[in-house]
DNA sequence: GAGTGATCATAA
DNA sequence: TTATGATCACTC
């Protein structure tokens, strides 16, 4: 007996893709691995991505680092979020990586921030450290799209990194910089360098970096949508 | 305790 | 190497 069924293919619509969402609410990290037929972590002290690849997997996107949206098709973005007891999320959440060269005319319209957060599948999992991953219960998922007022707010923060990025000051940049949109270094470990535009517009090599989401940001997305737009 | 900066695994 | 999936862990 079955508790959902691990799909064959991408879903076809939003509908389907929603459903196969819903099916997943309520259960265990622990007891989604089993169905899909993978172990669990102890802890995600190294697979950090595992309940992101593991919630892929379940609702059949495929696999592999793609610039796209999850469902590209569709026009949606998949992410799983940490929350604690009362809903609030315990980390940032990553977007995409921020570029740092050729970038003389890029515009939020068209970027990679305003791609992946156009519609989002939030997938809320509940990750208190003190709860064992196999134990850590899938709450609600939510389908959003940004208001007017919070694509504002995050193409201000946007527009002000980028500028900062094109005028070769990437190295004074740091994650206090954007109110709800921050910079913050992306890579395996701090060796890691990629080329960047210098002060003098001169080429320097850099840490790579990436658009994360605040916790203040996310964490309203949350409660709008489990207290029907009040609070 | 919160938040920033650092880090881990994997794919193409 | 760059990008995906993120959480860890040290410092304040």
């Amino acid at each position: 007996m079955k508790i959902f069924n691990m799909p064959k293919a991408e879903p076809k619509s939003i509908q389907e893709l929603m459903q196969r969402a819903e099916a997943l609410a309520g259960l265990t990290l622990g007891e989604v691995a089993e169905v899909a037929g993978v172990r669990v972590p102890v802890n995600f002290k190294r697979e950090k991505g595992w309940t992101g690849q593991l919630i892929e997997l379940c609702l059949g996107a495929s696999a592999g680092s793609k610039t796209q949206q999850d469902f590209a098709k569709l026009g949606v973005e998949l992410k799983t979020i940490p929350i604690d007891n009362i809903g609030k999320p315990l980390e940032t959440t990553y977007v995409c990586y921020a570029p740092l060269t050729d970038i003389a005319g890029i515009e939020w319209q068209t970027s990679s921030v305003k791609n992946k957060i156009q519609q989002v599948l939030w997938m809320p999992i509940d990750g208190r450290r003190e709860i064992a991953p196999k134990d850590r219960c899938i709450a609600t998922p939510l389908l959003w799209s940004p208001s007017t007022a919070q694509e504002n707010q995050l193409r201000t923060d946007w527009e002000e990194l980028m500028e900062m990025i094109a005028l070769g000051q990437i190295e004074s940049i740091t994650a206090r910089h954007g109110q709800y949109l921050q910079l913050r270094p992306k890579a395996a470990n701090g060796n890691v360098l990629t080329e960047a535009i210098g002060n003098s517009g001169q080429v320097i090599h850099t840490r790579p970096r990436g658009f994360y989401l605040r916790k203040e940001f996310t964490g309203k997305i949350l409660s709008t949508f489990f207290n029907h737009g009040e609070l």
